[in-house]
DNA sequence: TCTACGGCCTCTAGCGACTAGAGGGGCAAG
DNA sequence: CTTGCCCCTCTAGTCGCTAGAGGCCGTAGA
């Protein structure tokens, strides 16, 4: 017990700014502080921090961070409502593959059919300035 | 010519107020008024706004957009310069779907082994807890 | 004793690429 | 005369942080 805000960090792997924001928002609670006002952890805080780095470099939402932890604190709750958010992720993450690999595509063709030439001649400008392609809404990466 | 706003962002399929963010931080030029204040484009406009809606779509950032938008405009240039923007940029798309192909794999994974039992013995929930994992630095998409 | 260092504190602003909203003007049709 | 539509400007919000200013506190070395 009685951690400070920066061995927190680097037991969890994650910035003492960052675990101040996290504060802000809600993701970590408000901690207990010292008689200087710093802040103190525990290790549930440890492991919390974990569970939240660790979801965050699977790419989840702090939204459905929050809901997973919520749902974590209930060891007897069918965890269907995991699995749903977990599913509900990786259906994202599938559909931005998709797209980034149609990109991958059309950037690879639009390379490919560039002669080295001059701009005037360029197909990659050309490609680009074709108002005739319409690749539905503007990318979200 | 004598094109309004409202006009140029149907031809080219950008939105109203994105023409004008475009105009405030410099990737479309001022354009003359009429007499009620109102803008007024040209061709050229719908083909630079039309080339940077294409550019955008193939997830350019707005920083290469500006340098592709510079060195089309002289034809004589040889086009090394763009090829070797459009190959970063193809390599940067690929890092990322490299990045995701790999969360999926993950993500699959932790759903596959997931018992739909209760959320104590979820192994969703555990592999996100487990802190031994480390995906290197925090996931950018 | 002075001073440098490191860690902690709060608060604010910035990133990219928009999007949303407030509050208003002007013009034509019904 | 009112309704609707298009246009205007300006400000603030999105997401998940990150960077910086400015300051406190305690310790260790010269």
């Amino acid at each position: 017990m009685d951690i400070s805000i920066g061995e927190l960090s680097r037991r969890a792997g994650v910035k003492v700014p960052t675990i101040r924001y996290y504060e802000q928002v809600g993701l970590m609670p408000l901690p207990s502080r010292s008689e200087a006002q710093q802040r103190r952890y525990g290790e549930p805080e440890v492991a919390r921090l974990n569970f939240i780095r660790h979801a965050r470099e699977l790419g989840f939402e702090m939204d459905a961070i929050r809901e997973l932890l919520a749902l974590s604190s209930d060891p007897e709750r069918p965890c269907g409502d995991v699995d749903r958010i977990a599913r509900r992720h990786m259906a994202e993450v599938e559909k931005r593959i998709r797209k980034l690999t149609a990109l991958r595509g059309e950037l690879r063709r639009m390379i490919g059919e560039c002669g080295q030439g001059r701009v005037g001649e360029c197909r990659v400008i050309q490609t680009l300035a074709d108002p005739s392609h319409d690749h539905g809404r503007l990318a979200d990466h």
